[in-house]
DNA sequence: ACCTGAACACCGTTCAAGT
DNA sequence: ACCTGAACACCGTTCAAGT
């Protein structure tokens, strides 16, 4: 790997394989220079410091963040579509998301989505301000599930498990505290770890179907998606 | 502040201190140390490193997040007023919420409302594996909003901001490049800062109502919420 | 315009030694 | 059982000096 001039676009791409790899706390100005094979002074001539070699990183992964292309065959669906894809998609990098998201700019990665949401929420009949409140909650309910469930995956094994409190021994005690209700089902069901892309899909579609239903046209009744 | 001896309680206190007054990032042993008026190693004898001292931060701001009283008539508005009084709580502790996420205990932290919810979930009629898949529908939807909050609070001057992506001049641009379609009044209400406290009970409103509508009793018909 | 080594002011952590 | 200072192996950053 010769290499005659060291360039900026040199330092990202190593620092952003770093990062990808073990995270940006592993990624050491010393570290990188060696990667580099150069002086741990040379990076700051052409990065400045740390703080902005990894704002430059989130900064190339928010414009990187590409276009997406709705399928379905009514807004809603068309809506769980780009939902799905944008998950998928920000599932992919998470340490660099992790980034984005601490510095703040998660809504500006957001931004071809937006778009794309407010076309179909237009497709559903909304309009103004109840159009922008729509595609707000959408957003706001997409990249929130992202980060929960990145929470959840990160989790360490829980002392007590989620699984321990709810499980048949321990919920007798919780309950009888609180309420008398039974529910055995229950109780099983929230002590089986979650399934997030079926929840996930679940929200969203509930979601959206509540904010998009009774609107003016193009949208079909909600009654058609009501059940299943 | 003369002390007689130094206890792992004495640590906790000063470092939570810190950390709530700066973040985490400017809490530093040797720092901790002088303001505890002792000397660096003595801090390691109490609380073994920086790491697990963080950690029982951590786990004391769980252990803390006291329980809830739902209030209103109907299960949705119970579940509404869970899901504010949480979202309360979080915001008034932001450094070590987001330390309580880094570690992927945000769901534990949330078990007292997760009782609630079942509760609430339960009085709309819902029973096992589908009340379980309201409960978490609301869990997620509501830690994910807050998380999303403070992302954006945080966020700095965004460089072009969402308003300006959305303003007049720009917007014909990124429409017409996209659909035809014209909404001036909804790329002004995307052009203003959203109003998170009021997009938050609508959405959860929304996702509330719509999972826990055509349930067996106690209720009341989702006709009753629909407009309003 | 680009690169370098030396130096500075910090870190977290270990350890042998004290009481 | 508790506390200490010295020392180690790291950091990010600055700066004067090189080409």
């Amino acid at each position: 790997m010769a290499r005659s001039a060291l360039t900026r676009e040199d330092v990202l791409d190593t620092a952003a394989r770093l990062v990808v790899q073990h995270g940006p706390q592993h990624l050491t100005m010393r570290k990188l220079a060696a990667e580099l094979g150069t002086a741990v002074t040379s990076i700051y001539w052409h990065v400045g410091n740390r703080e902005s070699l990894l704002d430059a990183l989130v900064e190339r992964t928010v414009r990187e963040m590409g276009a997406l292309t709705p399928r379905g065959r009514t807004p809603v669906e068309r809506v769980v579509s780009v939902a799905r894809a944008l998950r998928r998609e920000l599932r992919a990098r998470p340490h660099l998301i992790a980034m984005v998201h601490e510095r703040g700019l998660t809504e500006r990665m957001f931004l071809p989505a937006q778009r794309a949401l407010v076309h179909e929420v237009h497709a559903a009949g909304l309009r103004g301000a109840r159009a922008a409140q729509a595609v707000r909650a959408v957003q706001f309910q997409v990249v929130g599930h992202v980060l929960v469930e990145r929470n959840r995956e990160r989790s360490p094994v829980q002392s007590p498990a989620e699984s321990d409190l709810w499980s048949a021994g321990r919920a007798e005690t919780l309950w009888s505290s609180d309420h008398t209700e039974h529910d055995p089902a229950l109780a099983r069901a929230l002590a089986r770890p979650a399934d997030p892309e079926r929840l996930f899909v679940l929200s969203v579609r509930a979601l959206a179907g509540a904010l998009l239903e009774g609107a003016g046209s193009g949208g079909g009744s909600p009654a058609d998606r009501a059940e299943q």
